[in-house]
DNA sequence: CAGCTTTGACAACCATTGGTTGTCGGCGAG
DNA sequence: CTCGCCGACAACCAATGGTTGTCAAAGCTG
């Protein structure tokens, strides 16, 4: 009699959600998926576990029995892979894309206190090193494919869509105004705080809109950058709406509307032997992310650069 | 974390018996599939949990430390079953083919005291009837497809194919023969302890080697088809080889060779909500047959109608 | 009451999974 | 050397388990 301890974990998220899209939701899943987790396990189990009606759901009173003993089974199975893997150590993370500050996010995430170790950040290229190397067990931060197809063997998934407003210094043209479009930006020219095929967003965005880019120099920190942004009267960036502005004199962020850019922010892991503590940490991403509508798309006014290539299916996944 | 308890399963099987292909056979699977399962166990916990060589296979250190809590998860899963359906009952096993003996087969096999309750034997419809009906767990005879396509409901699993004899009263032509093939019984008449359609076996016994068959009427006991039997000078029979002949005088076993017929003996159970000591069940049949070589096989000088019908596959399945 | 929203399940589809058969390479024994 | 045993790879394919699209039922609101 093998009981599947995914149909096991639907089971419990229904009962304590009491509400099959709500559960779904915090396991990923969508809920037609869930539903047939749940026929499936009452099948194997031939009882009814939930009881549905046209408010949700609530376990039968062989459901109620099998509450306790699935967990048990949950915990047997985690005691076992600690077993084999030794005592459970805490989830290494660590994040990309120092200029859009991904520990933002990361902070904004209600994680058990010691579950998860954040490193100090990296660039794109040596977090997925690392993760492929089994340094670290998760990477946060702008994915997109690598040219040398390894990001294969990552799973990865997407749970923020921030919008970005466009940062000018206090000569800038069109320092005054209160919104503005992306076409407005054309005489402008993109600064980047790095080259260009290190920053697929930034690069893209020059091409989508037709800004010329200029990179300042490598790696000389963000404090030089944006001190050469608000020196420079034609430049300007991109940085996330709801970042501070460091206290550079006079520089203004400036939402961008029709459309506004959304950068996507996704965690990544090994598809190899995941460290246990992967689905904590995507749920406690997801339940963030839907408090605060991380989520949020709207393609009649935002621009999503993955959705264009096509890539936003993949990304979802 | 998913383990999967089929991947648990196997990797004790292979701890237990120390050779990959005695575990699949224990677990009712090819030697690859069960190479398969350990491979995923092992790339899920992204450790080596066997030392494979050249003479079977045993344990790593994370293998050795996975043992106990393998079992603990499994131990969870029955008593989350359990939970689930009460306490757990005892398995009720019912057979058929009265004639043909099958409880010897079924006290050939060791099963723990009190997890089976034995029927006192019905024929195929009616176990079928009872087993889609919930009304027994598990059946036991020769298995064939039924006209109303029901028999889909139910899982089966060949366990025995044994060899039958001819049976020959004291004045049949034949009868001081100490070997038989089944093309000398043309001349006899092939004698059926009631109505051919109820009796697959021999019908087609007789269609096959171009007997004649006749039917004694309905039910009137094995005794009393017996002394017909030795009554008749031209009539001959079919009874499994080892299945001690009854008192009747005069009756003889002979042996059929070239080919040898097999009657094929299988379990039978309903597909949903099987029973939890169905699993038990199938690896005691599994390992009985194994010890007494009850699934031997030999296309050139044994005929097996499942075989020549194609079905064995299925049966096997 | 009608219309709308919410909810879980059915249908169709398809990628992935997990089994089978056939075969292979390595190892040990005679 | 040959042969047999053993576990794994390759090819294949049925089964599984997810997705999207849709539907019916129930509940809520104006």
């Amino acid at each position: 009699m093998d009981l599947d301890p995914a149909q096991l974990r639907a089971f419990l998220a229904v009962t304590e959600r009491r509400h099959f899209g709500r559960a779904a939701e915090e396991l990923a899943i969508t809920q037609q998926a869930l539903s047939k987790r749940i026929a499936r396990l009452e099948e194997v189990l031939g009882e009814r576990l939930l009881d549905r009606d046209g408010r949700g759901a609530r376990p039968t009173a062989a459901g109620e029995r099998l509450i306790e003993p699935a967990r048990a089974v949950l915990a047997a199975c985690a005691a076992a892979v600690t077993a084999v893997r030794g005592a459970a150590r805490p989830l290494r993370l660590d994040v990309w894309g120092h200029l859009f500050a991904p520990l933002r996010t990361v902070g904004a995430v209600a994680v058990e206190p010691g579950a998860v170790e954040i490193g100090h950040g990296r660039d794109l290229p040596s977090v997925l090193a690392a993760l492929l190397r089994g340094e670290i067990d998760a990477g946060f931060g702008r994915h997109h494919a690598l040219p040398d197809g390894r990001h294969r063997e990552l799973a990865h998934r997407l749970v923020r869509l921030e919008p970005v407003d466009v940062v000018v210094g206090p000569d800038h043209p069109l320092a005054g105004a209160t919104e503005l479009r992306p076409c407005d930006l054309r005489t402008s020219q993109l600064l980047l705080p790095t080259a260009p095929a290190r920053l697929e967003f930034l690069r893209r965005f020059a091409e989508r809109f037709e800004l010329t880019s200029s990179a300042v120099g490598s790696n000389l920190g963000a404090e030089h950058f944006l001190a050469r942004l608000a020196a420079t009267p034609t430049a300007v960036t991109l940085l996330p709406a709801d970042l501070p502005l460091p206290d550079a004199p006079g520089l203004r962020g400036i939402p961008l509307v029709e459309p506004t850019p959304l950068y996507a922010w996704s965690l990544v892991w090994p598809k190899r032997a995941p460290h246990p503590g992967i689905p904590a940490l995507l749920r406690a991403f997801t339940e963030a992310g839907r408090r605060r509508r991380w989520l949020e798309y709207h393609p009649e006014r935002d621009w999503l650069p993955e959705a264009e290539a096509a890539q936003l299916g993949e990304a979802v996944r």
